[in-house]
DNA sequence: TATTGTTATACTCTATAACTATA
DNA sequence: TATAGTTATAGAGTATAACAATA
């Protein structure tokens, strides 16, 4: 529905009267669903020309912070399948960001590290990422920040204590 | 990493040290999307019988509070492309749960109702909902709840006020 | 020319089953 | 028997381009 309305200069003036959501606008899945997809789409954007997903930055930054993990660490840690993991590793392999290594004592699993491109490119995208983050901090204030994580792993996780 | 503890009672126990997530798990975009695909898992628990998406109860929730809307107020109201909508409701009209009707005065477009089936039907989602809805508020109490929805609609769209 | 609905299509994300080689 | 990693595959969700009918 499209209203015309004129505005005190007397300007035409088109606007939308918006749809009422009702209750699905206060649901919780329906109200995450909307706050996710601003998020990640403001992330494609900053990471588009160093071609990183959500997913491929969590998996650096773990790697990162624990040098060695195997595979099934990390996607469990993660919440992304094993069988998931695979490809997604080896996409960063080709790149030359991380890499497998034999782990001695057991010759099926491998650890995973950075390579040193992949420790350098870290560094360029930890400051995309710290703008990316201000720039939602700052939607809701730097005080409701530790509000808004805590509600929401309490969400995630009925086992969270703060 | 593995690691073997012994209990009291002299027993072994085995656990996973935790992964640490260090900066990743105080993304809001990580936690967003972990608290995000617990709600939806419910969802998808409970509605399974019914086979009902998110999306799709959406949809039905708004033409019960609207109905006579175009598929295009409908999409875009809900944030779903107007070519994805399509098929959407195609599914939702073999079910015989909606409806399009030709509009009188522009003959591109349709106007979309319930049908009879549609909100019976919704009456029973309407009460797994709640139910789905009230165990996550539960894990935050009730009084947290207004608080994040109004940081969720915050994030998603800076122009919010409550 | 612009809009509504549509088709075709492709890419990402996520999920399951089944395999291999080790343990 | 169980575990780590892998392959193949299928289903959702989401995206773009191009079209027909109508405004």
């Amino acid at each position: 529905m499209i209203k015309i309305s004129r505005t005190a200069d007397d300007d035409l003036v088109a606007f939308e009267s918006p749809v009422a959501l009702g209750p699905v606008g206060n649901l919780l899945g329906y109200a995450l669903r909307r706050a996710q997809l601003a998020v990640f789409a403001d992330f494609a954007e900053r990471m588009a020309e160093d071609d990183i997903r959500p997913a491929q930055y969590s998996v650096l930054k773990v790697l990162q912070l624990n040098p060695g993990l195997r595979q099934a660490q990390v996607s469990e840690a993660l919440g992304i399948k094993r069988t998931n993991f695979v490809p997604l590793f080896d996409t960063l392999e080709r790149r030359g960001l991380a890499e497998r290594r034999k782990v001695e004592g057991d010759r099926r699993s491998f650890a995973l590290y950075l390579t040193r491109a992949g420790t350098r490119l870290l560094t360029v995208l930890d400051e995309k990422i710290a703008a990316h983050e201000a720039k939602f901090v700052g939607r809701i204030g730097l005080a409701n920040k530790d509000t808004l994580l805590g509600l929401l792993q309490r969400i995630a996780d009925p086992s969270f204590e703060e």
